[in-house]
DNA sequence: TCTGGGGTCCTAGGACCC
DNA sequence: TCTGGGGTCCTAGGACCC
């Protein structure tokens, strides 16, 4: 999709059309440009620029906050038109799709012809613009829309990927970031011709398996790592994680815990509506300094319970904050999905059904009531801190913590 | 240029096992 | 008691993507 969350936005608010406009929060927070409108741009505002950037290169911009629940509800829209052309659809992300039109040519006609009715399509059903690349392979399929940008379809004929490819600036393929470009320029390679005239060993050699994959790719190959798997594969997830960047720098130990509290809520709400447990969760810490470090810790059987996870997150913050230090970031992340049910002690089986029980009631709240209604004690600044450190297990014993698991149903 | 939030994949070292 | 080789799992960090 084609500056997809203005686009959107332009949709709710059409006065935007035409206009800079900028996507991510106010000109003067701490944040980051989600996305900018082609005319600010024009500006030198691009994603990632910090907002306070973004306002000194274009201080007319709008800077406007952004929607996530619109861009998914678009999303799906999105999805829905695709799916029409192809039963492989794969969303790459948010604004990013895959088709595998293999035999679909007798319904649709020719990539070209086919294009181009889903072109329409998708302009008459979201009023939203998008670009199509069509090749042989997802690579050159991927960088050829970025180069029908904005709006527009480029078909790379099978045979002719190398010469495409030639041309362009080593940046231009994907996973080539900053720092690999960088290396790859001290070694004399700017473009991807450059890139593809060398043999595989010597690249090898310079950056390893990495190294391999990009001489396939300079070749237009799906090689290696992410881009190697069939369209429309499965796509589990493999973490799920909750981070906030305070809007000023803290030490406030309440402030941090509840903050912690609330981000491992959130994550075990996320497990609970995948179905997931997880075997590990992982802290992250982020100082003024911007320095970082991450410290995990693996159960002995996976948890999708939020007293659980923030136990340990707690215990990891404890062990591994520099007391007094001010904070920029926490996060938490879960991982290593396990399969079955957590195999608890028959003891304590029917205490954790309960809680079981009491989180999805109190997802529920949150369904109807918004995010805020339900929170457990120890996500709440003050009073009720002194009792969770008496009930460190973070399980409903007396004390009723979370104040949930009672008689009350809602 | 004072640097978000949600992800994926890769590397490397250490513990541990046979 | 100068010490191999293969494997897995865990942890930490980093590049990259949208």
């Amino acid at each position: 999709m084609d500056a997809f969350f203005v686009s959107v936005e332009e949709l709710f608010d059409p006065s935007l059309k035409g206009k800079a406009v900028v996507v991510g929060g106010r000109p003067h927070e701490r944040g980051v440009v989600s996305a900018a409108s082609y005319e600010a741009r024009k500006f030198g505002v691009h994603s990632a620029m910090p907002l306070r950037t973004a306002y000194k290169l274009c201080p007319h911009a709008i800077f406007v906050d952004g929607h996530p629940a619109r861009y998914r509800e678009c999303s799906e829209q999105v999805f829905g038109v695709l799916r029409r052309f192809s039963p492989l659809v794969e969303m790459a992300s948010i604004d990013e799709a895959y088709l595998d039109m293999t035999g679909t040519e007798r319904l649709h006609g020719p990539p070209l012809r086919a294009a181009h009715t889903l072109h329409e399509a998708m302009k008459a059903e979201t009023r939203l613009n998008c670009s199509i690349g069509i090749a042989a392979s997802r690579l050159v399929a991927k960088v050829s829309s970025d180069q029908a940008k904005p709006n527009g379809i480029l078909w790379v004929i099978p045979g002719q990927e190398a010469a495409f490819l030639a041309p362009l600036d080593v940046r231009k393929i994907p996973g080539v970031g900053k720092v690999t470009e960088k290396h790859l320029h001290s070694l004399g390679i700017r473009k991807v011709g450059d890139l593809a005239r060398l043999d595989e060993a010597f690249l090898e050699s310079r950056l390893g398996k990495w190294g391999l994959a990009l001489a396939g790719k300079a070749r237009g190959l799906d090689a290696g790592g992410w881009f190697d798997a069939e369209i429309g594969a499965d796509t589990e997830p493999k973490s799920v994680s909750h981070e906030h960047t305070f809007g000023e720098d803290t030490n406030d130990l309440d402030r941090l815990e509840s903050t912690l509290t609330r981000l491992c809520e959130m994550v075990g709400r996320r497990l609970r509506e995948h179905g997931l447990h997880a075997r590990t969760v992982q802290l992250k810490l982020r100082y003024s300094d911007f320095a970082t470090i991450t410290r995990a810790h693996s159960f002995e059987s996976p948890t999708q319970v939020d007293t659980e996870l923030s136990s340990q997150v707690r215990e990891l913050f404890r062990r591994n904050w520099k007391s007094g230090a001010r904070v920029r970031l926490l996060g938490v992340q879960a991982s290593s999905f396990g399969a079955g049910e957590d195999q608890l002690p028959l003891l304590a089986e029917d205490r954790h059904e309960r809680w079981k029980q009491a989180l999805a009631a109190a997802d529920r709240l949150r369904d109807r009531y918004g995010e805020s209604a339900v929170s457990l004690a120890a996500g709440l600044k003050g009073n009720f801190r002194e009792r969770v450190h008496e009930n460190p297990a973070g399980l409903p014993g007396k004390h009723k913590a979370a104040g949930l698991p009672g008689k009350h149903k809602e």
